[in-house]
DNA sequence: AACCATACCTAGAACATCTAGGTATAAAGA
DNA sequence: TCTTTATACCTAGATGTTCTAGGTATGGTT
């Protein structure tokens, strides 16, 4: 995909979201889950999410807790909070809004 | 709509592109067509133009030239380049495959 | 003359991402 | 038991960007 960097950004906190309100998860599985929604063509370091992550959270869009993996290893998981959940809804409305606008915008004069 | 400011970036170079593919136009006039196009819920300052607009013109992706608005006043038109034509196609694409992904993940669990 | 709307511009504050480093540990294999 | 690999998390600071808050200029209107 190759995305622009602000449109990284932009699209970032709304996945995010987007996969913590289907169920909790820690930092490296939502990684992965980009990479699997998007067929592979993001993929996020994982020096770039933590940080989004701890100003989700300082935003109050998420809270954490630490929990274990299967073997032992010590994980930190994330959980939506209902600020975050109308956050949600709030910026995939914008998105699609945005979207429709763009898209007919360009569908008019066929580019 | 009330943007966040990262979806506000992200939005305004496509925006801004596919206006300018549709006519050469200027900017006060860009300003009055997103604000048109959204349904007045998108006003940008003109301090808030002009800085993208330079870079833009940096990224070749437009160029400008001097006119005159039927009452002798100069304005400053830019035009699309043929770069800035590519351009317009891949943020295109991208907008509809981020959205897609967003609607999708966020539809399964009705949020 | 004074004012308003149009029209463009820039410096720098403010803010966010993302790179490039780092730590720690369980499992696996040699 | 030692090394390597994968998992898992973290942060400082460079970098890049928007956007605010100023500014200039001018044509039309009162």
């Amino acid at each position: 995909m190759d995305l622009p960097k602000d449109m990284v950004a932009a699209s970032a906190t709304p996945l995010i979201l987007a996969i913590l309100n289907n169920a909790d998860s820690y930092g490296y599985d939502i990684i992965a889950q980009v990479k699997g929604l998007s067929d592979g063509e993001m993929q996020w370091a994982d020096g770039m999410l933590y940080p989004i992550m701890h100003r989700l959270e300082k935003k109050e869009l998420i809270t954490s807790y630490w929990g274990q993996s299967e073997t032992g290893r010590k994980r930190k998981y994330y959980q939506i909070t209902s600020i975050g959940q109308e956050s949600l809804i709030s910026l995939t409305n914008n998105w699609r809004k945005l979207n429709d606008m763009l898209q007919n915008l360009v569908g008019e004069n066929n580019v």
